[in-house]
DNA sequence: GACTTTAGTCGCAGAAAGTGACTAATTCGC
DNA sequence: GCGAATTAGTCACTTTCTGCGACTAAAGTC
């Protein structure tokens, strides 16, 4: 079973990078060279001493010129399904990046999660499980900051989880639970958005308190 | 890049399959064959055709005789730690099986989770990897009734419950909340556990009534 | 038959969430 | 300059949910 050889690199790390435009959530797409319409993820093959993770650091980083502010692998993908290579597993990598400082390299662009181009089906599902990841880890991970810039006012931030969680909330609901979950610090700016009254500008919070947790929530998601 | 030959399998799929023995969280692992007191995952190299998912099936089905209630992938892992193959990317999944059921086969043996003998540092990753995807999916998944036969007591619901979450519950919150999420429907039979009044029997109920959730939980974990 | 043990329920008090109405600070139209 | 429009931010009330102690129920033990 070993010293079986191979003939085409054996896996390939995708990066599926996320980023919020308008009101949809966008992946970014690289042109395949050669073909005229053809997009696929970026995609590396890891060299010699390359960690998965470098690797898809460092695709990310060949694509936006600059790191993502949050990544993560989200698993492998094979099953036979094709690819842009000629490897039969993928392992994929979430990313996400604010827009605002978000510049893609010639030949990358942004696509609207809901009217992607056709993509290589081993790369569809890649950016399907991203989607479904970002979803699932979205109350256990500061998806929704990593998604704005460093400040940025409370009514982003909610607009920003209503995007993520394809739902309205109320505003007094959304500030009283982030004012108990010790998330956010307010700065000394407030920034003025034309009409209206200027927003107060917030960053996030890390580390801190970790609020006690109460009973069970059987809120379960599987049937 | 590509063409570029390579002399031992590229990859492997492995396995943590995961019990409740007594009190505690239990992983199977097999003897080395060879050397005297060395242990590892069970673990396969897919054959050409072979999805990941049959893969890591295949090795689940060969350790115990039967499947697992429940399987999924938790994702690869490489980064040059040393694995028993000699591949540098492995792909892990979690299993969970009931410990009723589970009956291992010669060479297999349960370990606490607490008190593993040494592992290559690989598989410890993968081992590490899939206790916390059993407590991040706790409440996305129905990892409590995939530990516990088709059919159980309350009590013994909770008490999984308990063991998962490493605290106590009280009974009657726990009871209701149960009962809000619609996750168990009850037997027309009563089980009589020696003393005490005997207990009525329930089993999992799958698909049917999602509840509408309630606004956002800021319950976040990572800093 | 009293006591112990486990199963299962009730109901209250306090905490948290849903919601509409309110105040505050700015720009725009005139 | 001033009122309307617009966005930010808060308050207070109601409804729902949770923690928890105390209770009833049905079995075995001695």
């Amino acid at each position: 079973m070993r010293e079986r050889p191979f003939r085409t690199a054996p896996y390939t790390v995708d990066a599926v990078l996320v980023t919020a435009m308008g009101n949809e959530l966008a992946i970014l797409l690289v042109r395949n060279s050669g073909e005229r319409e053809r997009w696929s993820l970026p995609w590396r093959i890891p060299q010699t001493g390359e960690t998965l993770d470098d690797a898809a650091a460092t695709a990310a980083k060949d694509a936006l010129g600059e790191s993502p502010t949050w990544i993560e692998q989200i698993g492998a993908f094979g099953d036979g399904k094709r690819h842009p290579s000629e490897a039969d597993v993928s392992v994929a990598y979430l990313g996400l990046v604010p827009h605002e400082t978000a510049s893609p390299r010639a030949g990358y662009a942004w696509f609207q999660i809901a009217d992607l181009p056709p993509l290589a089906p081993r790369q569809r599902a890649m950016a399907e499980g991203a989607t479904k990841a970002i979803q699932s880890s979205l109350d256990q991970a500061p998806i929704a900051f990593r998604l704005l810039p460093a400040t940025f006012t409370l009514s982003e931030l909610q607009q920003m989880y209503e995007l993520l969680l394809g739902k309205r909330l109320h505003k007094a609901s959304f500030r009283r639970a982030l004012q108990a979950a010790w998330l956010v610090e307010p700065m000394d700016e407030w920034r003025s958005e034309g009409r209206g009254r200027p927003a107060q500008l917030f960053r996030y919070l890390p580390k801190k308190k970790r609020r006690p947790h109460r009973g069970v929530r059987f809120d379960f998601l599987y049937p």
